[in-house]
DNA sequence: ATGTGTGAACTATTTCACAGCC
DNA sequence: GGCTGTGAAATAGTTCACACAT
């Protein structure tokens, strides 16, 4: 379930701030959702709360973790080492969640061989021999668009069957690997969408010059791109 | 609709590719989804199909895009200037789909006056200015996790209305802001759920060298095994 | 012929509301 | 008294299947 993730990050910041047992009522509030949703989600990895009390913080943050995978070791390699990739291997969260950056990787020669968050980065060519090597499970791709796909199939040939793609396109892979895609663009249209709702009809503020007229038969590509 | 970005991306790969006409059924495959989804997802926009022969590409981005608000030019913000704040500042995306970046704002004396893609780090002190000097209507928060709400707080206070909050934490906001999260470890999070799956039961490869044993105190161990 | 647009059937998810336990 | 766990009801979302336009 894709909300666990949520509760497990309230959970460790209740249990930071020493908090022992929460209500269904408190933990739904802090991950933002439905207490009855919430119950419900709980229940159905077991019954690890006290009826009349809640759930004490520390078993479910355990309890939830060993649901997630996250009590085993995962080996993840990062494809790609521009801004993105760098973010990427130096982020706190992965390391603290139990994943574990086995290689950077990257085709170009003038980024190879750069110390970044305490490793090398090495050549794309040495993909395999990383993947093989290191046991790796999980790709992160954060190459430009052209690049993700052939990547994507290098690391899927390799054997690696779940891909964490950065890269704005749609990858194809066989069946039985998973994709999970983070599109930073996606996002911010999602968030201008409703802006735009807000803002009380089709005209938003700081409109474009061109407006909203339908464009003749050329005219809106360059809106688009501008 | 959180699907027509996708649809939109689609869309665009098919558009340089140079193909002027697609079926519900090419651009579902393309976009990963049922094809009926799609042509009720489109429906909902209007008729701008026709029966027989499908969609025209150009015409369908434009009236995406339009729906979407990406129309008009979206002013954002980006608060936190660290390795993730930096890739935002350089990432491609923003531009070409109609939101301009304003200003990057850092709290750290030793990262303001940076340049950093084309634009000089301000100081945080300058937030409310900036939001309300360039019009920003959406702020990206890419700060620590414990300076986001704080951040948060300022610029909604400011008259932001959409936050893009990339720091692992949750927001709280007042009714009429949105926000929405990216968190790259719950991504990652949800791949090794599904990679545990795959494992075929509890124990996945590379195990920890504790095993499942839960950590801390004793208690729940004959809960864990019973 | 071909492929959209859409009512209808189906499936999944969310919320309600309360019995049962602490 | 208070809070979990969970059937039942309500709601949302997806897929089917086909009438109808081109």
């Amino acid at each position: 379930m894709a909300r666990l993730p949520v509760y497990l990050r309230a959970l460790t910041g209740l249990q930071e701030r020493g908090v022992a047992t929460v209500s269904s009522e408190e933990l739904a509030a802090a991950a933002g959702v439905n207490s009855a949703k919430l119950r419900k989600d709980l229940s159905h990895l077991g019954s690890y709360g006290t009826r009349g009390v809640g759930y004490e913080v520390e078993y479910l943050v355990y309890q939830i973790s060993r649901e997630l995978g996250l009590t085993q070791d995962w080996v993840v390699a990062i494809i790609g080492v521009g801004n993105l990739g760098r973010a990427l291997a130096g982020y706190g969260g992965f390391a603290s969640r139990g994943f574990r950056v086995a290689g950077l990787l990257d085709a170009d020669d003038s980024i190879v061989g750069q110390e970044i968050a305490g490793m090398t980065v090495q050549h794309i060519d040495r993909l395999e021999d990383i993947i093989a090597g290191h046991g790796v499970s999980i790709a992160v791709i954060a190459t430009p668009a052209g690049a993700a796909q052939g990547v994507c199939d290098r690391v899927v040939a390799a054997g690696v069957t779940s891909v964490l793609n950065f890269a704005p396109v749609v990858l194809s892979v066989p069946d039985g690997v998973d994709v999970r895609k983070v599109d930073l663009s996606i996002e911010l249209q999602i968030l201008a969408f409703h802006e735009q709702r807000k803002a009380g009809g089709p005209d938003g503020p700081a409109a474009l010059p061109g407006g909203d007229a339908p464009p003749g038969t050329k005219q809106y590509v360059e809106t688009v791109e501008a």
